[in-house]
DNA sequence: ATGATTTGACCTAT
DNA sequence: ATAGGTCAAATCAT
């Protein structure tokens, strides 16, 4: 099977799960009715969410279950893939590192990880406090008041980055003009064996405790906290309980243009491909959202993206730093490049939205823009 | 006792 | 010099 068959089947196949799972959402929102058949339903689609996973895993499929320690080489034909959508990922920042020799590798690669970054929204009514475990395991690790902001930053990095040296980390900053929309910026994949856990929800025992959402302090510090025994929770059912997604862009430099990365949803594992015209906007949230499972994107566009093609795995390697700020630079030139556009909402999993199996974050949660490392270590 | 959080110091890129 | 990010000792929670 050639690389491109085989990803358009690993795209297929997503879909197929990606489906599967809203409608396992859809049957636990219904626990009013028939429970009985309710749960049998239930317990089908995990069947078929399974099927999917069993399939993908025999593609050797790593999208959302981690567990790829090395980085693989990228695929990259694949990215430009048939379907056309996308979004307008805006990337930023170029490493400019060049030194540093021999750093050890947790330093140097961190300095090269990739950032997208995404807004939770918290639902007053549903009683949480702020953002919900995304189904990692997170420990924070620093605090910082930020110039200009309301409320300091909260840094954190994966639970298992010594057992397993995992370096995803991400920052979570709440907002200042609507407090209940936290802006989280992740950064890096995680390798940790736990990320799979993140995909499949338990099935059963839906409104089961809510762990951290304690953690979130109203006045200052400490947003939220997983801890690694929690067990792991699928983003989306932390969406059923008034969540709500929006996604949004980052900071974009201007820079040479050529190419896009393309952007991909975490959990639903979704991409957008540069060539995609139409704007996201922070606007977001579509009336049902509040509901669960109608996730709405947006997202500014660039405009004339090309196709792009760039190796996804941020693990290591200079040479792979160097590729993501080349493809960073290109998407943060192509994103700025286009002025005005007009807004599109795209309504989560369908639509024209095409998945990649080349990459993926582990993370739930739902991407927003790409931006590309910096940042130091030390 | 173990592991997570807090928080000021320290480091690095601007 | 400054702001943002990280470290790590002290402290808190289980």
């Amino acid at each position: 099977m050639g690389e491109w068959e085989k990803n358009s089947l690993i795209n297929v196949l997503l879909q197929g799960r990606e489906s599967a799972k809203q409608l396992q959402i859809q049957l636990n929102l219904r626990t009013s009715s028939s429970s009985h058949d309710q749960t049998r339903g239930i317990m089908l689609v995990q069947k078929i969410i399974s099927s999917y996973e069993k399939a993908l895993s025999m593609l050797n499929f790593c999208g959302s279950s981690s567990s790829t320690q090395e980085p693989q080489p990228p695929v990259g034909p694949v990215t430009e893939s048939p379907t056309s959508l996308t979004g307008s990922p805006l990337s930023e920042d170029s490493d400019r590192d060049v030194k540093d020799p021999q750093e050890d590798v947790s330093k140097k690669s961190r300095k090269t990880f990739p950032r997208w970054t995404h807004k939770v929204r918290v639902n007053p009514g549903a009683g949480l406090e702020g953002p919900l475990d995304d189904g990692c395991s997170w420990r924070k690790y620093g605090q910082k008041d930020i110039l200009g902001a309301k409320y300091p930053r909260g840094y954190y990095r994966c639970t298992y980055r010594n057992g397993q040296g995992c370096l995803a980390t991400k920052q979570v900053q709440r907002s200042d003009e609507d407090p209940t929309i936290f802006e989280i910026t992740y950064r890096g994949n995680h390798t940790c064996a736990q990320a799979s856990n993140a995909i499949l929800p338990p099935p059963t025992q839906p409104e089961t405790k809510e762990p951290d959402t304690a953690a979130i302090e109203p006045q200052q510090h400490n947003y939220y906290q997983t801890t690694p025994q929690q067990q792991p929770e699928d983003a989306l059912l932390n969406l059923r309980k008034g969540l709500k997604i929006v996604t949004e862009d980052l900071d974009v430099k201007p820079q040479q243009q050529s190419s896009i990365p393309p952007f991909h949803f975490p959990s639903p594992s979704v991409v957008i491909h540069p060539n995609f015209t139409g704007n996201f906007s922070p606007s977001f949230v579509s009336p049902q959202a509040s509901e669960a499972n109608n996730y709405t994107f947006s997202t500014s566009p660039p405009s004339g993206m090309n196709n792009f093609q760039g190796n996804q795995n941020f693990q290591s390697s200079s040479q792979d730093s160097e590729v993501n700020e080349i493809i960073s630079g290109a998407a943060a030139a192509a994103a700025t490049s286009a002025t005005n556009p007009p807004t599109v909402d795209l309504d989560f999993p369908f639509g024209n939205i095409e998945f990649d199996p080349n990459f993926t974050f582990d993370n739930l949660g739902f991407f927003s823009s790409f931006h590309h490392s910096e940042k130091n270590s030390k």
